[in-house]
DNA sequence: TCTGAAAATTCCAGGCT
DNA sequence: AGCCTGGAATTTTCAGA
């Protein structure tokens, strides 16, 4: 908040009370860290489509939410209803987090080999 | 890092010196907000696979990352090159934003409907 | 990793435009 | 409404062990 107050040239009063009222109102949701699961041993990402089976979608979506490996879930159009973002240790452990869906789903797996833009804000 | 020294039961001191290491060896990357970008306008909210024409990967790379609206892209194997994650004020908006691209990549869209996973840090 | 003191920041009240 | 000043409470930082 202090160093926040210089930037912006306010008093830190005013700035925390400003950043209070966002939270508020739910433009802040929170604060977070920034975790580079790499060095903790997460080698592989990868996105994957999953379109359940007839009759398993909420099942499917269970699945996914149990799954920790399974980090970020969207639920969109097309023909594949879900888009998960998965990290893992290795091929290997990739292979078994998705055979566990495999009775109850079909999935298409896209490796990620790196990023050209990381996560940031639209203009405000 | 008094909360979290109260949490763990350690003292502040201790507590901020072993996030101090954290930051030093890249475990954390950094401190950030977690901003809902709705009441901003930001209505609509897509994943978009992006599958440049041949010779224009470079360019098309450049064209993402220029685009504030794609506010986040990752390089996958399979048919289309990226992915990419989008926000604009309406379906006109996406319409213009992906318009821009049209002559230099194919693109296929994919609304959000909902989350069913909001991002998390897999098992440390 | 701790304790204890010094420095900085955050919080709170009241008042101003 | 929103912002500021000034003091109190808390936190962070810095030393030494």
């Amino acid at each position: 908040m202090s160093e926040l107050s210089r930037i912006v040239g306010m008093s830190a009063p005013s700035v925390s009370e400003r950043v209070r009222r966002l939270e508020a109102i739910g433009v802040i949701r929170g604060f977070t860290l920034d975790v580079d699961t790499r060095p903790l041993g997460y080698q592989v990402r990868a996105m994957v489509r999953i379109r359940p089976l007839p009759g398993k979608l909420h099942l499917v979506e269970k699945l996914i939410q149990e799954r920790p490996e399974f980090i970020e879930c969207d639920k969109i159009t097309g023909d594949d209803p879900f888009l998960v973002r998965l990290v893992v240790h290795s091929i290997e452990e990739m292979d078994d987090v998705l055979e566990a869906l495999s009775e109850h789903a079909v999935t298409s797996t896209a490796v990620i080999k790196g990023t050209s833009v990381k996560r940031r804000l639209p203009p405000l």
